[in-house]
DNA sequence: GGGATTATGTATCGATCATTCAAATAAGGA
DNA sequence: TCCTTATTTGAATGATCGATACATAATCCC
């Protein structure tokens, strides 16, 4: 927007990408300015001209990330069943602990594991992109219930919570150094309450 | 030990449970010195004469939390068969988001969000805990295995693995306001994948 | 009661926290 | 070229961090 001035030196989204690792890393309370400048390679006075705050910094990072991985659920909601979607949405998130120079968890997870430490403007959009994934899941049995993949009494809500779970406990795994492959097959064994849970087994 | 000087003018014990408390709620890095003292109402100098330091004393809180909730999981896989051990460790985790004056979720699960945030000795403290709690599950398999319950062709490692990343999760929807019949309903789900797991699917 | 010993409250340490000030610098518009 | 605007660097802000020094208070042993 600003045309005129000294043009800023640094590329604002690189910044933020980097600060996003620390944050993911680190989490908010234990990472430090010095710690986002460091990364970021810039003074603190263009942190602020360029992002206002810690917080509001915090809060841009989380949006980048959850822009970066909204694809990811995306094409898994597009899968052609609701099963195959759930379980893509299951193994992407155990081959993410696989990928190089990428911290291990999901930030949205492993940040909320003590709310009382943020800012609650940021507590409140952790949440609220917690409570989109859950609804994206649950539209997506939705839709397979509609076309009848799953029986009709099935708890959806509590599907979409149990997939969900395993999830973010798988979150907890990646960041203490599980493998992609232990998680594969967290997400294997999750797939198995399937037929319980859509009321397809047989008894 | 000591007989001779001033006595202590405060409950060590109740001390500790206080600031267990606080760093159960608060996690490590965003708890003050002043959170703590103020929590187990005493000066800091009482707090370092009786436990150290901070980092000593999160590791006695840690320790403290640990027996608090052994018996928990001792008397669980203490049960008749295996998938009732499982099942009781998992709707006690669930019941547990129902007690009240206590912090909700797991502190050993949720310290362990940001390892890099935490005391490389603590870390590994929880780190023990963690693999304690599920060469137990694993164990208690293994007995079920060995009594027939589930076939000598199951995975038992990546059988424990699972409920363990379960139960991580719940402890994370609990820290995050989800109801005690909420779990239960998550654990409910998560048994559903027994038969499969143990080799028992009928096809 | 006197001396040894330990805990306590107050007051503070240097370091680091997030944040900002001030002066120098680099651009566009006239 | 000079003015305006925006960003830069470097230093410094008050607050809070974890951790202590010191003098006082309380207990036991003798």
């Amino acid at each position: 927007m600003p045309t005129r001035g000294r043009p800023r030196s640094f590329d604002r989204d690189e910044a933020l990408a980097s600060a996003m690792q620390v944050f993911w890393t680190k989490g908010y309370a234990d990472t430090s300015m010095a710690d986002l400048t460091g990364a970021m390679g810039i003074n603190s006075p263009s942190l602020y001209a360029a992002f206002g705050s810690k917080e509001q910094l915090f809060r841009e990072a989380v949006r980048l990330y959850e822009q970066s991985n909204s694809g990811v659920l995306c094409d898994a909601m597009a899968s052609a069943t609701a099963r195959e979607a759930i379980e893509k949405v299951l193994l992407a998130t155990a081959g993410a602990a696989d990928v190089e120079d990428r911290p291990t968890g999901c930030l949205v997870v492993l940040s909320a594991a003590h709310p009382d430490a943020l800012p609650a403007a940021a507590c409140d959009d952790l949440r609220g992109i917690r409570e989109g994934t859950l609804a994206a899941l649950e539209d997506r049995l939705r839709k397979g219930r509609d076309a009848g993949e799953i029986a009709p009494e099935a708890d959806l809500a509590a599907m979409a919570a149990f997939y969900a779970t395993v999830q973010q406990g798988m979150a907890f795994r990646a960041r203490n150094g599980a493998t992609a492959d232990e998680l594969r097959g967290t997400a294997g064994a999750a797939m198995l309450a399937w037929d319980g849970l859509a009321g397809l087994r047989r008894s």
